[in-house]
DNA sequence: CTTGACTCTTTAGTTGCTACAGGGTTTCCA
DNA sequence: TGGAAACCCTGTAGCAACTAAAGAGTCAAG
């Protein structure tokens, strides 16, 4: 099938596969002599194995990682488990710092009531307030279910 | 102050720092003869304030409105308690996404209880299996707190 | 006077896509 | 058979919110 029919199949948009492709995670397929990307069952099951993974907000960098078990199917899988676990705890960490942020602003929404002028709202004066670094997340600013805290490999040159 | 004190005093990168003057959450500064920037007090708060907001998981779009009645002490601030209300709700509505997530991986992880080969991992299995878009985020993939669903446009009316 | 710490601007990298622009190819239908 | 529509190709740029580095200038101490 083309690239258009895989899309359609998986669920997936058309630039999002040749992308996984760049990346690595799709391997590049035959051409017809229109050099049009020609792919089968196996492609669609592999693709439709990355979108699970990235339904579950795991990274490409953990997707690579799964996939390469998948591709070596003699090989133990207890880095699989293990992978997963982590991933869990990415998720987990996440939700903890997002209660902690929800109760943060619950408490500050509450320093404002009815709706006044500005210079005497309780809401910017106490986001004016220095210091106060609540206690929460110590890595600060995570994305998604990802910190930047996470170690950052050189990925650079890893290409061929 | 220079910007390195002003980074110190705050706790935020000098980086960072001209970023935000460049995005316009900071104002342009005088400079010294020798071109260098020079901060008071007011920069200080503001710069605190910006942070105070980031540690909160706001946008930066969001906290350009907050600033704009921070400048404007003598609008009404009911615009304030709104855009701390949908805010809360963007971290709310993350943490369910999250917290599904979260099911639907202690799920799949209970899928292999004991390290074998790849080729009968019940994790690598139910990853590879399709559909099963499982109930969680219709939007999918969203980060941080803030959902791409919001003003998410259809991309299929890209036909003339 | 030299060293080193600091600052300046500009540019590129991060993640996981998405959206063009500016072409080429295939298919359909009259 | 011709021509339009629908598809495909590569390459590049953009999103958010920074972070880092290159290459150059400025300043204070010893
Ligand atoms: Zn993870
Ligand atoms: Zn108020
Ligand atoms: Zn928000
Ligand atoms: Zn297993």
């Amino acid at each position: 099938m083309k690239i258009g029919e895989l899309a359609k199949a998986t669920g997936t948009q058309v630039e999002t596969i040749r992308y996984y492709e760049r990346e690595g995670l799709l391997p590049e397929t035959t051409r017809t002599e229109g050099n049009y990307r020609i792919y089968g069952e196996a492609h669609a099951e592999r693709l439709s194995f990355i979108r699970h993974c990235r339904s579950l907000d795991m990274t490409l960098e953990e997707i690579r990682v799964l996939l390469r078990f998948k591709d070596a199917p003699n090989e133990n899988c207890g880095e699989v488990n293990a992978l997963l676990d982590e991933h869990i705890g990415h998720v987990a960490a996440r939700i903890r710092e997002l209660r902690s942020l929800e109760r943060q602003l619950k408490g500050l929404r509450d320093l404002c009531q009815e709706a006044r002028d500005a210079a005497h709202c309780g809401i910017l004066n106490e986001l004016a307030r220095q210091g106060s670094e609540g206690g929460s997340s110590a890595a600060g600013h995570v994305h998604g279910a990802h910190g930047r805290s996470v170690e950052r490999k050189s990925i650079k040159d890893k290409r061929k």
